[in-house]
This record gives structure tokens, C-alpha cells and sequence, in this order.
DNA sequence: TAGATTGTTAATCGATTAACAATC
DNA sequence: TAGATTGTTAATCGATTAACAATC
């Protein structure tokens, strides 16, 4: 496939583009040039439209860019044009924090099982949804066909719980746990890790 | 300042780096090669040499890196040689999930005070710390001396609360609200938003 | 010493920027 | 049309990699 070569930079863009791009629409506005929107986001106008040409001509000259039409385009780029069923393993704070997250909604994302280890957790309802036995897990995400999921245990779990993950068919994975985990070729794998977001930024102080 | 023109990447991969040598300190191993925390992290063993090379020299020819010697340079260098208090604005789900974070003890941080404008929340405590209203903030975080702060308020409260903290002297700050938000020079900003992480992976799918 | 691994240089690779013809 | 802005090319800039002398 010819976007697979498409520069890993260009798409972390073009989800910070869609995140702007929502808001808009949201605001009411209806037209953008690539110089507005870069200057919004502290990224140069050349850089924008650079980027959107990898996948096509989004905009028209002299004129801009259509938001709701740029808007949905980036949406079917990111394949977000429809919704991913999350499995999120781990339901103590973080896990809780998580679920009662309203960001996911209308971005392509929804918690759609959580499971813990921990008796004292399972059984309970976060939101409505009952939190299952870690063991049941293989079964569930098979059966609801999730491909994505989030890892929200300590972090000398979270090896273990990815690599379950990843035997269980899901092939993206956000990682809470502050370390680095392994996953074989084809399965994708973020790290949030806010600590290392405020060295980062120490560093410059 | 020299170190000003270090590669942005390269602070961003030491921050990794720091992260497992704490980590291999915890399982006892006490020298490690280039070579091999390149395979424990999926980076070049040259990569990291060169990394490294900015700063100085912090290994032994034939032998590797003493693993605790290294820890202290990285933290030195990344300035969390120290304890950073941080001012934290919004005491709801998520505000709460951060303040009872186990991750950053030990790291360089710790949640020194916390505020929300709610009149519901002013006063309670978290975790044995009063949250405060956001109308002392300034005076709080000047009396204090907080230079660092997170913010975990509602999209639309978002650029006002950094707007604040920028006035108060804050000079870092880690945004939580899914939204770009604009800060003078000489303030450092990054954005954890899981949603275009997310959207990142499913490209890939 | 012999073997191993660093620190660093030079070459390669890749991403960003500037400029402008095309065109709405 | 005249003005504005896109899409794209070529040049620039910057980061990564490979290789190896230095040396523990």
C-alpha cells in the first residue's frame, strides 16, 4: 500500500489537524486557509499543505479549505469515520478516570469492556458497564471483534497484560504504564506517560 | 547556551532512557551496553551513543554504561535531579486520577496544590490536600514558587486557566484538554490527548 | 593481551521550507 | 479580471546510521 510510506510526522499532524478542524465547525466556521489554520496551531502553512497532499487535493484556490468536507477526509484518512470498541484493562483510578473520559465521544472511540484481576472490582459498574474478570477476557474481545485497548495497570502487569492483549486478537494499544512494552510486528503500541512529557519539558527550564 | 541546540528528539528519547535505567536500578542489574538497552527500548545502539555525546561522556569502552552513574547524569540533565511541585487546575474525575498518580514519586514531581472554581469541590480534600479556589492561584503559585503546573479543566476553560498560570510564573505546563493552546515564548506546553494517539494507531490498522 | 564497546566522524537518509506555476 | 491560495517541485535543513579508531 503507498501510504504506508507516508512520514509517521504527517500523521501525528493530521490528527492534531482533525482535532482543530472539529472544533471549527463546532465554532461555525465554514472555511479555512491553510495559513489561518497554521497559525492556530504554531505549524507553517507549507507544512499543512504539504502533508494533505500525500492523500489527495482537499482544497481549492484562492479560496481554502471546506472545513466539514477537510473534516471528513481526515476522518476517513485516520479511519475514524466510524467507531472502535475499546477494551481497557484495569479499572482502579486510572482506569475509572478513563472511562468517565468525555473526549472519546464523536472521535471514533468508546469504552466497550473493561476488565481487572482484582475480585473486589469485578462485578462492579463504571458508567453502566460491568467490570469482568481479567480471565474472560481472550473470550470477550474475540466475540465483540475489539481491536483496540487501553492498558491501565501497574506497570509490572502491563507486559503481561499486553501480551494477552495481543494473543486475543487486538492490534492497537494505548499504554498507561510508565514503561516501555513489547509487541510483535503489525500490532501498534502509544506510551502516556505524563512524566516523561515533564522532564521534557524541565530539560528546557 | 550551548545545550540549546540539542535535537528536540534527543531530550525526548533521554526522557525514555532515564525512565529504564530507574527500572533496571530496581531489578539490580548495575552496567548495560548501548547494544543492549537499544534492544530492551527498539533503538539503535548508535542512536543512543550519540545521544548521549551531547552531554558528555558517561561510558567505559568494552564495558557499557554503569547503570546508576548514567540515572544521575539523565536526571542532572533533565533537571530532575530535583522536586518540582506542581500546580494542578481541576479536581474533577481526572484531577483526582492525577493526584492519587503513584508515578511520579521518585521521578522529579510532586502535586504541591490544587485548585477548581467549582464551589462544590473548594475545600475538600484530595489525598489529605485542600483544593483550593482557583481565585488564589495566582497568589498561591507566586507564594509557592511553582514553576510547573497541569491542567485538567474542560476544553473551553482550557486556555484561560494557561493564561493564568503563565501570569502567575508558571513556565511549564502539561494540558490535558484536547485542544492547541497558545503560550508566550519561554513557557513549554505539551498536550496528552489519548484521542489522537488513538487516531494515530488506527491509520496504521 | 584479546575482546568488547565507546565516542565520533562522515555519509546517508528523510523531513521541512521556500518559491511559484496553476487556478479558483 | 485581479487577488488569493492551493498543490508541488526543488533546495535546504536536520536527524539517523554505519563505520571505525580509540581505549578500557
Amino acid at each position: 500500500m503507498s501510504s504506508r510510506d507516508v512520514p509517521a510526522p504527517v500523521i501525528r499532524r493530521l490528527t492534531i489537524y482533525l482535532r482543530a478542524l472539529m472544533f471549527l465547525v463546532d465554532e461555525g466556521q465554514e472555511i479555512i486557509s491553510s495559513e489561518e489554520l497554521g497559525n492556530k496551531l504554531g505549524i507553517s502553512s507549507a507544512q499543512i499543505r504539504k502533508d494533505l497532499s500525500y492523500f489527495g487535493e482537499f482544497g481549492k484556490q484562492g479560496t481554502g479549505y471546506e472545513i466539514r468536507h477537510l473534516r471528513e477526509q481526515l476522518k476517513r484518512i485516520l479511519k475514524v469515520d466510524r467507531e472502535w470498541g475499546i477494551a481497557l484493562v484495569g479499572a482502579g483510578d486510572l482506569g475509572h478516570a478513563i472511562v468517565h473520559y468525555e473526549g472519546f465521544k464523536n472521535r471514533g472511540f468508546y469504552i466497550a469492556a473493561i476488565f481487572d484481576k482484582d475480585p473486589q472490582k469485578i462485578g462492579r459498574k463504571i458508567r453502566g458497564l460491568e467490570v469482568l474478570d481479567s480471565r474472560l477476557l481472550p473470550k470477550v474481545v474475540k466475540e465483540m471483534g475489539l481491536k483496540v485497548a487501553i492498558v491501565a495497570v501497574p506497570a509490572n502487569e502491563a507486559q503481561k497484560a499486553v501480551d494477552t492483549l495481543v494473543a486475543s486478537g487486538i492490534k492497537a494499544i494505548l499504554n498507561y504504564a510508565p514503561i516501555t512494552l513489547n509487541v510483535p510486528a503489525g500490532v501498534q503500541i502509544r506510551c502516556i506517560d505524563p512524566v516523561t512529557r515533564l522532564q521534557n519539558m524541565t530539560y528546557y527550564l
